[in-house]
DNA sequence: CATATTAAGTGACGCATATCACATATTTGG
DNA sequence: CCAAATATGTGATATGCGTCACTTAATATG
């Protein structure tokens, strides 16, 4: 049940809010409960709404040339998912889903665009946030040419560690092939990656629960790659 | 020598200002030409000023773990470059040169912060400019991982000609070394690559001087990999 | 609870491109 | 204009990881 004048993890742009423009937000927003695999909005698919991920965990993703999809990046809560649809073309570039239970608002795309046009605050938060993101883009362009495979997982490992559980025992709620897909590699090759990192004394798993025993030694993993 | 008002390339952002607002703006900014290969500012450096591309192009670029730099971007005319600096680090994450005789505009990040705020149109300029951006990210990270050499030159070449030269003909102002960088590669399998789309006759290549004889061809080997 | 489906794990092999060492060509600077 | 520096090009070799085919384990469904 949608509660956003109480909602605890609002974003920080929607925060700028004066109380009328937050009523106007709410009354063109949708929320709705996701389960895990279930799609926020896909690739060529008409876009009306933009996402916002209240509570879970998503993922962004799209297909290249191969066919196979990648995973261009793990969306946290209190973050706003497609926002490329307040551009000109109509149509998804890419995919969303989640891959945990989760809540997703849907705010229509003509409301958020007027708030950004009457509310400079709101936008220059998003704007904080775009900035933010594309510095991700980038080291995290650079990483996945320059790093091995090894280096490469431990970069996803310790993203989970440290900005998703923030604790050395957590679950990654994808599997093998979407790990993969995440760092830019095969199941195999994960599989055996993982094994490297599990013999060296760095992590234990068991399924999708992880657990970091040597922090220090995955740090030294990913800076040498 | 400045002459904002009478700018024939000034931004979509900047368009949107009032007279007074352009005023602010055009105060707030000093003009520089560079040489081709000259710093618009280096990664690690203090952020004072946001850089606009008023005319040439301008590469970003990173170094990596294996100390090798990478061109995270070719940005053309009308761009704005370093909008990071708006955030709350105070350092460039990234580096940012011209490849040919540009000139950009040095703004001060306060006036610049300050436009934002008080104009949500200019700002509402930038995050169309940002979602751009961040479509090309997406598509270059998907492309780069999912195509061969041969694919991804052919992206590179397609986009000199389309985007910036619009022409078959046409310099890119890059050493090999750093197309290599640009398309994650090394600069030696640059140059068997480009001997490969010489060789099926999709290009014809005198050092910096590319012109593209089958483009049908060229977009054939983009699209397959 | 049993069966079917999907995910994970393994071994063997192949390959696209990186690396290295060098020669040649071009550009730069005095 | 010439020498030095840098860029380009080439041949040979190495390698990290992808691919394929399969077996085993875990999960989902009826």
């Amino acid at each position: 049940m949608k509660d956003c004048i109480d909602c605890a993890i609002r974003s920080r742009a929607v925060k700028t809010l004066t109380p009328e423009e937050f009523n106007i937000h709410r009354e063109n927003c949708a929320e709705l409960e996701l389960e895990a695999g279930e799609s926020i909005f896909k690739e060529g698919q008409l876009s009306s709404h933009i996402a916002y991920l209240k509570s879970g965990l998503a993922k962004i993703h799209k297909k290249g040339i191969k066919g196979s999809d990648q995973i261009l990046k793990i969306v946290k809560p209190s973050h706003y998912i497609g926002l490329q649809s307040i551009l000109l073309n109509k149509v998804h570039q890419y995919s969303s889903s989640v891959i945990e239970k989760s809540v997703v608002c849907y705010v229509d795309i003509h409301s958020f665009k007027d708030l950004i046009t009457r509310n400079a605050n709101f936008a220059n938060e998003l704007i904080l946030h775009m900035c933010e993101d594309e510095m991700c883009y980038f080291n995290r362009f650079v990483n996945v040419h320059q790093k091995q495979i090894n280096g490469r997982l431990a970069d996803s490992i310790l993203f989970f560690f440290d900005e998703i559980a923030h604790s050395n025992k957590f679950v990654i709620p994808l599997s093998r092939a979407d790990i993969a897909a995440l760092i830019c590699s095969t199941r195999e090759s994960v599989i055996r990656s993982l094994k490297d990192l599990i013999d060296v004394g760095a992590i234990k798993v068991q399924g999708k629960h992880f657990e970091v025993i040597n922090k220090d030694l995955l740090i030294s993993i990913s800076n040498k790659g």
